[in-house]
DNA sequence: GATATAATTTAAAATAAATTCAAAAGGAAT
DNA sequence: ATTCCTTTTGAATTTATTTTAAATTATATC
C-alpha cells in the first residue's frame, strides 16, 4: 500500500507546514506550489492522496480537482480541499466537483491528519473494481458513510440507517428530484405507493437532524406531487 | 539475540538512571542526549529497542519516532516513549505516530523494566517477514498481544483470546466503524448472519472489562443496523 | 375562492436491534 | 472426573428505529 500525499498550495509556508506534519505523521509527502505542477505531479507521482488549496493564482483548486478526476489515471485519487468558508457555496457548488473531503481555513493541523487518516481508510477498503465513486464531499456537506454520519462544514450529526440512505440517495442526486417511488424502490426494494407515507415521516426527521447543523438554510426542498430534491 | 539499548533523553540524570538500570538488568545501553544524535545512532547502531523521550528542544521525540519508523533499517525497532500524561491525547492521537509502548512521567524505574522485557519478548517473537506493524500503542491505550492484554494509561486487565481479536480489530480501525458482519469474518472465518448474537456477548464481556479501567469513558460505540466504533 | 390532493406535524404503535441476565456447552488443566 | 475459564445460546428487557394513523396546513386546479 501507497502511502504518498501529493500537497499542491502556493502558500509555501502553509505547504511546509503540511508537509512536515503530514511526515511526521508517517506519510510520504510530494509538494507542488502552482495548479499545473499540481496536476502535472499528480499524473507523474499517481499519489494516494491530494491535499490541494482552492485559492491559488492562474489555474485554481477547481480546475486541479476536475482535471484530475477527468484523467483516466488519476480519477480515483481521493481529494482534501483546503477552501475559505466564503468559497464553499459559489464556487463549489457551480463546478460541481467532487472532492472527498475538505477542511475550512484556518483549520487546525490535527483535523487535517484526522481526515486523511479516515479518508485512506475508506478509500483502501473499496474494492478497485469499483471504478466509479459515490461523491463524498460537495459544497459544505460531506457523507461519512462509515458512521453513518453527515457532516456540514464542521458540525456532524449521526443517522438511522435508513435516513442515510435516503440522504445519500438525494445527495447523489443533488440538484435534481429524486420521486418518492425511487426512494422506494431504492432503498425498500419495492414500490408499492402506498408506502408514501413513510418517506414523509423519514424525511421529516432527516430534516430536524440537518437543520440542526445548517443554520437556516434548508437543504431538502419538496417537490409538490414528485419527489424531493437536495440543493448544495 | 541482540541486547543493545538505546535511550534518547535530554535530562542527564533521568537518561543515566536509565542506563545505569538497565545495565543492572543486564542490557548494553548506548545514550543520546538530543533528537539529531538519537536518530543517528539507531541507524548506526541498530538497537533492539529504544527508548524515547517525548519532551526535548530541537528535535523532539515524535519527530524521531517518525524517522526510525521511515528508515528502511530500523523501521521495525520497538519504541517505548517516555511522555507526560497532558501529552498522550492531543500529541500523541493527533500525529498516530505507532510506538510499541509507553510510560507516564514520572515512572517507577521497574515499570520500565518490565516494559522493556515484555517489548523484547514481543518483537522477537514476531517474523521478520512482517514488514508492517500493526499499531500497538495510541493515546491512552496499548495492546499487549503476548498476554491478550490491553491497558489503558497504567490498568491493565487480561481478555479472553476472541475478546481480544474484536478489540485489536476495532483498535486497528478507530474511528471507524467496524461492522458485525467483518468482525464474524475476520475472527471466526465466515459471514452467517445469524450469529451475531454471540458479538454481541463478547462485546459486552469487552465493555465491562474496559470500562473498569477507563474511568466514565465509553471507548466502545455502538452503531445501530452497523456495528461497533472505537474512540480513541 | 372552493375543492381535492399532497405534504407536514404530532403522537403513538409496531418492529427491530442491542443490552442484559442467566445458564448451558465446550476445552484445557489438574 | 472435577474445576476453572471461555465461548455460545436463549430469553427477557430496554432502547432505538421504523411505521402507521389522524389532525393540520399548504398547494394546485378549476
Amino acid at each position: 500500500m501507497n502511502n504518498k500525499i501529493l500537497v499542491i498550495d502556493d502558500d509555501t509556508s502553509i505547504n511546509e507546514l503540511i508537509k512536515v506534519n503530514l511526515e511526521l505523521a508517517g506519510y510520504h509527502v510530494v509538494q507542488a506550489f502552482d495548479g499545473i505542477k499540481g496536476f502535472a505531479l499528480a499524473k507523474q507521482e499517481l499519489p494516494s492522496l491530494v491535499v490541494l488549496d482552492v485559492r491559488m493564482p492562474e489555474v485554481d483548486g477547481f480546475t486541479v480537482a476536475k482535471r484530475i478526476r477527468e484523467n483516466e489515471d488519476t480519477k480515483n485519487i481521493p481529494i482534501i480541499m483546503l477552501t475559505a468558508l466564503s468559497q464553499l457555496n459559489d464556487k463549489v457548488n457551480g463546478f460541481n466537483i467532487g472532492v472527498d473531503d475538505y477542511l475550512v481555513k484556518p483549520f487546525e493541523i490535527e483535523e487535517l491528519l484526522v481526515r486523511v487518516r479516515a479518508l485512506l481508510k475508506r478509500t483502501n477498503q473499496i474494492p478497485k473494481s469499483a471504478s466509479v465513486r459515490d461523491l463524498q464531499s460537495l459544497g459544505e456537506i460531506t457523507l461519512l458513510p462509515e458512521q453513518y454520519s453527515v457532516r456540514i462544514v464542521d458540525k456532524q450529526v449521526k443517522l438511522t440507517p435508513i435516513e442515510f440512505e435516503i440522504f445519500n440517495l438525494l445527495f447523489q442526486n443533488h440538484g435534481n428530484m429524486v420521486s418518492s417511488a425511487k426512494l422506494l424502490k431504492e432503498i425498500w426494494g419495492y414500490s408499492p405507493d402506498d408506502d408514501i407515507e413513510t418517506i414523509r415521516v423519514h424525511i421529516r426527521h432527516l430534516r430536524s437532524k440537518i437543520d440542526k447543523l445548517a443554520n437556516g438554510k434548508k437543504y431538502i426542498e419538496t417537490i409538490y406531487g414528485g419527489g424531493y430534491k437536495l440543493n448544495i
